[in-house]
DNA sequence: CAGTGGTCTAGACCACAAT
DNA sequence: TTGTGGTCTAGACCACTGG
């Protein structure tokens, strides 16, 4: 303990629980700058002096501030004041034709390509795989109440989906039918504006003058590319949007 | 317990704690279909007997597989499969001028605007504050190395922000500021790919067939909206992105 | 080696909900 | 009243890190 500040007076007749103060107490030392980025903590044992409770009730602030971002722990050293407080928030992406169902309309999809192709350079790339490996490649549009929101262009990894090709995409979003299969480990996404190639304006039945937004997606399985997703959605009929609440310090 | 299935082999000689083990039995019950939504789990009391651990051990495993979003618990009544697996992909936004220093490139803001004004209806709906209370106006361009990559139009609300007119947003960028100030509790984005205004396509340096991201952004505190800004990302410079660990079973 | 965090235990008391 | 989850304790053993 470097600094002789006193810590906090934790009040236990509150309904508030300990783990929690201690955890708003740290959290506003974060904030307020009183401790800086890199600065080390107080230990787990000399916690358990300094506030009077038992270590697992340190231990499950501490660790529930790490997994919010504003600390890391590093075993057999300590714990440090996170790095870049990345002030970030999230959007969050859901399966379209979930949503589309939500909001009361229909969901269709029209397949335009489903086969089995190799890989180019560029997609070998994409999907982490040899050039000239074989993938899955599916082409679709996905419609809501019959007017085309969503242009799908998707390589699959064969050896991580070998059904793929037979699957009923009427039924279940190719998402949604590959998070059935394997649960991915991290994905990877970007979002941008583009001006759609005319195949797609075609599809999407848009001008070529009306933007896009493009979102490519690709998600991992142990280093392994499952999927790698370019979806187009046009700029007029739609967008992505959430609200979501930032739970205790959740700032990532 | 309804169901009389045996539960999981638990390795106490392997590495993986505890804990883990028993999420990941769960989990596999719920994504295998297993264990349907709505389902009632065994309290925690029966696991401590069917699993031979301590109550604090399934209390961790079932408190995280809750803030993951697969569990729902409620007090008194007991734990059960949650609904709506909505597969759903986060896209995590960063402040930017964070973004480019860590690129190792310079940032720079251009203030068009800065200045107090009377809501009109739009503005006053975004603000939910009443038709002609005053706000505050920021309108700014930022530069990486000297080329425009984000025109920000962003309106505060001056009872949660009363020294915004005079920030340094050279120093501090108005998203920093404003998280500096108040911590948000809640938020809401939407992203759409739109072409811009004459006075935007200026500012940007941009043609105007040239599409932008358009991202709406407002944060909330005690449900008073904090501020309430539109950022207009030229598509052909800039795009938003994230990779990251989908850790343990983040769904939601 | 000593200090750290990671995990686990076997109890305990409480607030809450359903009966 | 009974059973549930929410929290807390005072120990314990371990793996990891640094000097």
């Amino acid at each position: 303990m470097e600094r002789g500040d006193t810590l906090d007076p934790l009040d236990r007749f509150t309904a508030l629980p300990l783990y929690q103060q201690i955890k708003e107490e740290i959290a506003s030392r974060i904030q307020g700058g009183r401790w800086s980025v890199g600065q080390k903590l107080p230990s787990e044992n000399e916690l358990v002096e300094l506030l009077g409770v038992s270590r697992m009730t340190i231990n499950r602030a501490l660790r529930e501030l790490t997994r919010d971002g504003l600390l890391v722990r590093v075993h057999g050293v300590g714990t440090f004041v996170a790095e870049r407080r990345r002030h970030a928030s999230l959007i969050q992406l859901r399966d379209i034709a979930e949503e589309i169902r939500e909001a009361g309309k229909t969901h269709r999809l029209k397949v335009l390509e489903l086969e089995r192709v190799d890989a180019d350079r560029e997609l070998a790339r994409a999907m982490a795989l040899a050039v000239d490996s074989p993938v899955f490649r599916l082409v679709a549009v996905h419609y809501q109440d019959d007017v085309p929101v969503l242009y799908e262009d998707r390589i699959v990894n064969p050896a991580l989906a070998p059904g793929f090709l037979d699957a009923d995409f009427a039924r279940m979003t190719a998402t949604a039918y590959l998070v059935s299969i394997i649960v991915p480990d991290e994905m990877e996404h970007v979002v941008q504006a583009v001006l759609p190639e005319p195949r797609i304006a075609a599809a999407l039945e848009i001008g070529r003058g009306e933007p896009c937004l493009k979102l490519s997606r690709r998600t991992f399985k142990d280093d392994d590319v499952v999927t790698s997703a370019a979806l187009f959605y046009p700029g007029s009929r739609y967008s992505l949007g959430a609200r979501y609440f930032t739970d205790d310090y959740r700032v990532r």
